[in-house]
DNA sequence: GTTCTAGAAC
DNA sequence: GTTCTAGAAC
């Protein structure tokens, strides 16, 4: 049986040995030798299957760990296959996961068949809660998920019960099933309209198939995407400001929540709900990418790559999206805006 | 994703 | 003093 390896993709330390179906906790602590305070202690669970080659990552931690740019939320898991990306808090410290034959030449004890050995880290800090516990934890193997959640991390700790379904990223998926909110649907989408509208008409096409991310999909998703887009016209067609108002439609670089949805979206950005830089750089910037720039990229090479380092574009100067003159806050930028509508 | 709020900026 | 942002918590 392979052995399976957690590889440090910025090289800050030797990669860690995951043992077969055992679940290993792992986070902030000499270990990794992460000190963010972002990060918990207890951020991530981890499991390996060797026979089948991938791991499953739960979050334990509040803050978001990553698993190939898409949030796992708390109390969720997903599996992580080879070649995936994983960051174990805040897009930060990335890994993958490698299962190797012979592990004789790898890690860093050189003794691939044991588990490498995982001693109790005592708070050299004492500002973590007592309920947090040891830094990192095997359980036993003949557990089921449940009954190992159950055992070994209810009981020592996490108050939070584990609700994968609950959790605000899986909002989109709650929402398309509720038929009010439901504006449309067919055999393949359904749209809702966005729950907090960052302009006039702000509308969400989500298709019924689980479709994770941009990553996820692959060339015979073309079809879907395109029809997605022909409801994102239908919706701007049938709006009665149609004549009036501007529309893009796209998708966000690194969605927060899960389930992939297209943004059909006014360009008044006349709405309460858009509050802050965030907001307005992610769909203003080059975060938004349009729906015909997907598909195209999809036709052409088979999968859609989001490029590294999206998440900044977030933090750019609060720009005018029709004239490109900067403002200096949300309230200025908004008064700005109006001058635009009246014209 | 939103809400809340400390503290920076004005 | 108030406004506004950014980060933590949810």
């Amino acid at each position: 049986m392979p052995t399976c390896w957690l590889v440090s993709e910025d090289d800050r330390h030797k990669p860690i040995q995951l043992p077969h179906q055992q679940a290993l906790i792992l986070g902030r602590g000499p270990e990794t030798k992460i000190k963010d305070q972002k990060c918990s202690r207890n951020q991530v669970e981890l499991r390996a299957d060797c026979n089948r080659g991938f791991i499953i990552v739960k979050q334990l931690g509040t803050n978001p760990t990553n698993v190939e740019n898409v949030i796992v939320g708390k109390g969720n898991q997903v599996p992580l296959k080879p070649g995936q990306k994983l960051c174990m808090v805040n897009q930060l410290y990335p890994y993958t996961v490698r299962f190797i034959e012979d592990a004789s030449t790898f890690g860093s004890t050189g003794d691939g068949n044991k588990p490498v050995k995982r001693p109790y880290q005592k708070d050299s800090h004492g500002d973590e809660k007592a309920k947090e516990g040891p830094a990192s934890k095997i359980s036993t193997p003949s557990h089921t998920e449940e009954a190992s959640y159950g055992a070994s991390v209810t009981e020592k700790a996490t108050p939070q019960k584990a609700e994968p379904a609950g959790h605000w990223s899986q909002g989109l998926k709650v929402s398309m099933q509720d038929p009010k909110m439901q504006v449309y649907k067919d055999e393949k989408v359904v749209v809702i309209k966005d729950k907090y509208p960052k302009a006039r008409y702000h509308w969400l096409v989500l298709p019924w198939e689980s479709i994770s991310s941009l990553k996820a999909l692959r060339a015979d998703h073309c079809e879907l995407l395109k029809h997605m887009q022909k409801v994102g016209d239908r919706m701007i067609k049938h709006c009665p400001d149609a004549q009036k108002l501007r529309f893009r439609q796209g998708y966000h670089a690194i969605p927060s929540m899960s389930h992939i949805h297209l943004h059909v979206i006014s360009q008044d950005f006349d709405s309460p709900c858009l509050k802050n830089k965030k907001h307005w750089n992610s769909f203003t910037t080059d975060y938004f990418i349009d729906s015909q720039e997907i598909i195209a990229k999809l036709e052409r090479d088979g999968k859609v790559s989001v490029k590294e380092g999206m998440g900044e574009l977030l933090k750019l100067p609060l720009c005018c999206h029709v004239c490109r003159k900067e403002q200096a806050t949300i309230p200025k930028l908004k008064d700005h805006l109006k001058t635009h509508l009246l014209s």
